[in-house]
DNA sequence: TTGTATGCGTTATCAC
DNA sequence: GTGATAACGCATACAA
């Protein structure tokens, strides 16, 4: 069965596409009578607008796309949901593009959603971008850009992000209240907006504390667990007592380091890791890890698409501290 | 700037729309050196198709739809990650739409795919949705649908699925080998078909075994942490001395009331899930569950739809043995 | 090998 | 209040 489009509503109803369109839509030139006896027939012939039509004659896409590293991060996963929630309750799809940090699949989901005429694009970069120049080029006056979490903050369009300077100050501060004299941290890659604020609030917090700033304590990188488990190892070996991560998946790389390498976590060696998955309060021992409330994020960039706003927003992290940092007698 | 269309290129290089769109569409009645040139004027003037008009006209969507319960789930993140590869390849874009479970989400998805006149529904449905109605009053003609994981074998379209017969056959088969008397399981809801099947496969096991069907050994509900550990604990109390458990959630919510039961893991109580979720591996203890190869469901589900298949495409589980199902003396 | 004419389903701009 | 007409950008049957 075709689907049943207005022009067969018009037609048995004796009136004119333009009616029908009309009273669908709820424009109050239309009668009640009319409107009301439209909407009856159309619910009897089972009409659904035609998206692709309307989006076509009208110019207004109802689309908006979102482009992420890898949905099965519990982070973009719940700053995916954050924002469908805000969008589909403003009637918009949501269109899913992973780029598995491939800059190569985010050139192409950006041309992807392109060719859909998008109404905006919500994207974290994957970590092979190195700059902007490839979202900027996929710019045009049509879709509104909204980045969140990665940003380049030379693009136009708002930013939404957590505030991981003061989230990874907080974390490296807790850690020097804890006792720990040496701290190392697995500071991630330095394109990476996130984690360039995250590797400068780390360093904040030990000069705070008096301490001179020790490139040799960074260890650069991705921050998958397997990354974790060989940063962790050259840490330890280099007398590092405990490690801020920029990452939860690397903090685990390390307390397995820790672990192969005889320390006792919290007493021999704290961490901290970041995001706050889900693995982080069932691990042994559970990981402390900062928190950066992702469905907020979300739902602060596709209200920041809906506004039109440029701004920078700033969304709260919060330190969930656990076993791996609290050393005995300061718990 | 408003988007460049073919009339542009048209103009430009003294031609008509109809030989631009053959020229892009690779149509070999077309010059050549037409064609090159076309392709020249395209790329330097920016063009992209408008994926919004070419469907239209040609009442070929190119875009794919997929419903999932939730994206953070590591079986639908990777099963959407195994459709994607294959649909992208195949020069589809993914729509992904969550339902959280609810059935009212799902019938929304199905709204907003219909309306976008998608070419086929990849689905896994929640579950809520006790029957398949609502799912049968959304298929038309126009949009194939394929059924994954949770399938609703009444309706018509392809449906991949895991043997989760042999699977849980085998888990159960597994907790009797290492020497448990009492296993009793985290059944799941039986609307929903993987669940089912599990049911039957740890029936089967059981009696294979010569145990009679006792129905006091099931528990079930949600598959849910919280869930299994109030069932886990009832499991416990009723005798029970190991459980195979539908979801890995649910498993982990056992363990926790073993623990909280003070029984020792595996010795007292042995544990297998389904799902392999990464937490799994870095539990304490690690935790036995059956890999159900979400990857590659996916992957054929994409590839039911790409060849319009109307089979049942079974795809094996793998059984991943860790400490939580290994007691002494038979490991 | 290219051009002409038409229409996909809807909405916008006139007109009445 | 409603109708007639055109147009969004593209693809395709039919001509030439």
């Amino acid at each position: 069965m075709a689907k049943t489009t207005i022009t067969d509503i018009a037609k048995k109803l004796g009136l004119t596409p333009s009616t029908i369109s009309r009273a669908l839509a709820g424009n109050p030139r239309i009668k009640i009578g009319t409107r009301e006896a439209v909407e009856k027939a159309a619910a009897e012939m089972g009409y659904e607008r035609n998206a692709v039509a309307s989006s076509l004659r009208s110019g207004k896409a109802m689309t908006v796309g979102i482009i992420v590293p890898r949905i099965n991060r519990m982070f973009f996963g719940n700053a995916i949901s954050g924002a469908e929630s805000v969008l589909n309750e403003a009637g918009y799809t949501v269109i899913i593009c992973q780029t598995h940090e491939k800059v190569e699949n985010e050139k192409n989901a950006l041309k992807t959603l392109s060719m859909n005429r998008v109404a905006g694009i919500l994207i974290s970069h994957s970590i092979e971008s190195a700059d902007s120049s490839h979202i900027r080029e996929a710019l045009d006056s049509r879709s509104k850009l909204v980045q969140f979490d990665r940003v380049f903050y030379d693009l136009p369009g708002a930013k939404v992000v957590n505030d991981n300077f003061h989230g990874a100050y907080e974390a490296t501060s807790h850690l020097l209240r804890m006792g720990y004299k040496k701290i190392g941290t697995l500071a991630g890659y330095m394109n990476v907006s996130c984690y360039k604020e995250r590797l400068d609030g780390y360093f904040k917090a030990l000069s705070d504390a008096g301490m001179s700033r020790d490139e040799s304590l960074v260890y650069y990188g991705s921050i998958l667990q397997e990354t974790g488990r060989v940063s962790g190892k050259k840490a330890i070996e280099a007398g590092c007592d405990a490690l801020y991560s920029a990452g939860d998946f690397s903090a685990l790389g390390a307390v397995e380091a820790a672990c192969e390498a005889g320390k006792n976590i919290p007493e021999d060696f704290g961490i901290v890791g970041t995001a706050n998955e889900d693995f982080t309060s069932i691990m042994n021992p559970p990981l402390s890890s900062l928190d950066l409330n992702p469905y907020e994020i979300g739902r602060q960039a596709a209200l920041a698409f809906l506004d039109g706003s440029d701004e920078v927003v700033k969304v709260k992290t919060e330190l969930r501290e656990r076993l791996s940092s609290k050393r005995n007698g300061n718990r």
